[in-house]
DNA sequence: AAATTATGTCGTATGTTTGCGACATAAAAT
DNA sequence: ATTTTATGTCGCAAACATACGACATAATTT
């Protein structure tokens, strides 16, 4: 039923850097990874008020977009802001948004 | 089971306004709306691959969160874009990346 | 080698989104 | 007044997302 395969490789790719920010909680993991000074891990399920299995599959979710990388160092797993990536990403939405702005149609917003 | 009432003001108003973004219809009806030149209407429904129901309720969504207007006019409606909300959700957006970008962690990107 | 600690994955229940046909409404044209 | 045209809403089915307990794995510690 889903036919997100009819739009074209630039919308499906804006639509899924969107859906991976619709969820409060991953708003949440990446603003504390912001603010950690140590690239926690797992303590992050500490931070965020859900089990760590949820927390963990957000984490997923971010890491499969790119939005963050985990690397591991024994046991425990850090996880890190990618900057380069973020950048990146920010400005891909900024070039849509100023794609959407470029134009104004005279008909509107009269 | 949803829990998004524990998260902050800040961080559900973020996820929302990336929920709306989050389908690549309604990023094609957003940049359709950007390059057409005269606030067309319900004419979207033959833009996009989808049926006219379906396409009205993601123009009721980018309604709900500000994205568009539509103003009635006769028998039919004036879709376009807000120009000024756009510009503010944009910055909304940038205000986000900018502080997770602000202070790059020292144990991260080594 | 057994216990501990930090993580990840599986299964599953519940909730949400997407997509559309069928029906409802309301302005405009005949 | 009836028909046509442009839209919107309802109700349902299929797909997807969210949340979490229970189990699996794998590096350290004891």
């Amino acid at each position: 039923m889903l036919k997100t395969e009819l739009f074209t490789e630039k919308q499906q790719q804006l639509a899924q850097l969107a859906r991976a920010l619709s969820h409060p909680a991953r708003i949440a993991i990446l603003a504390y990874l912001a603010q950690s000074s140590s690239c926690i891990s797992g303590d992050i399920s500490n931070e965020i008020p859900l089990s760590r299995t949820t927390v963990s599959q957000h984490l997923t979710e971010l890491k499969k977009l790119g939005f963050i990388s985990g690397t591991v160092e024994g046991v425990k797993v850090n996880y890190c802001l990618d900057n380069a990536r973020l950048q990146q990403i920010k400005s891909e939405l900024d070039v849509f948004f100023n794609s959407l702005l470029a134009n104004p149609n005279p008909q509107c917003n009269l």
